[in-house]
DNA sequence: CACAGGATCGTT
DNA sequence: ACGATCCTGTGT
């Protein structure tokens, strides 16, 4: 049986953690799903982030350590799914977009409208569902061997960059940034068309976007 | 396949 | 008021 990552996983910087979560497989109960598709959400300067307002009741699991849930309601009736990174007090995250399915069908169809299909599974709000995840389940450890946990995976070198959604209320900087990754050759992504091929390998992506964190 | 519109509620 | 959204219906 797998093994969770451990909390140094996801100790991390944002970006990189985001970049090497693609790939990896995610695990709540009967269901495991392959990552395909994500969003970093970054330092507290990130206009984007849930935390650029500061500590709030909601976005607590977000300000505390690495390798914890942020769950969240979106327009009243979404869960999103969230893995906190970096270190306590960073206020940053990685936003779960998309995912393939790997175990569990039956019980995927069933909480997807009886489909398993990409267009049940592309989609933040779907991949909580899928997963069977809820508010409640906000500020819980990922790093033990129940609940929800990530199994690791092989690393990806070719992936996907573009602008990530919904955040037009971002400064142009932050809603421009190239903060969303995701596997290229699979169906199980949503808004494929803002994004495009990273033709350089991973280390220059992340060098090249830490330097944009460092001098905002 | 592309778009428009409604659903629905915690947070600010 | 307003979302880090999804589903359904309509029209190509």
């Amino acid at each position: 049986m797998p093994r969770p990552l451990p909390q140094t996983f996801f100790a991390r910087e944002c970006l990189e953690v985001a970049h090497d979560l693609l790939g990896k497989l995610l695990c709540a109960g009967e269901v495991i799903l392959r990552i395909s598709e994500v969003e970093a959400y970054r330092h507290p300067g990130d206009t984007a982030n849930h935390c650029r307002f500061g500590k709030t009741a909601r976005n607590a699991p977000m300000w505390g350590a690495a390798g914890h849930a942020y769950v969240y309601l979106c327009y009243g009736m979404h869960a999103l799914l969230n893995l906190v990174t970096d270190g306590e007090g960073a206020g940053a995250a990685v936003l779960i977009r998309a995912c393939e399915p790997v175990v569990g069908h039956a019980l995927i169809a069933a909480r997807r409208n009886g489909q398993v299909a990409p267009s049940s599974l592309a989609g933040p709000g779907k991949v909580a569902a899928a997963l069977g995840l809820s508010v409640r389940d906000s500020g819980r450890p990922l790093t033990k061997r129940e609940g929800l946990y990530v199994c690791d995976a092989p690393r990806v070198d070719q992936f996907l960059i573009g602008p990530r959604v919904g955040v037009d209320y971002a400064t142009p900087e932050h809603r421009d940034a190239p903060w969303r990754l995701a596997l290229p050759d699979t169906r199980w992504v949503s808004q494929r068309k803002t994004l495009r091929p990273w033709h350089l390998d991973a280390a220059a992506f992340l060098a090249a976007e830490q330097r944009v964190t460092r001098a905002a």
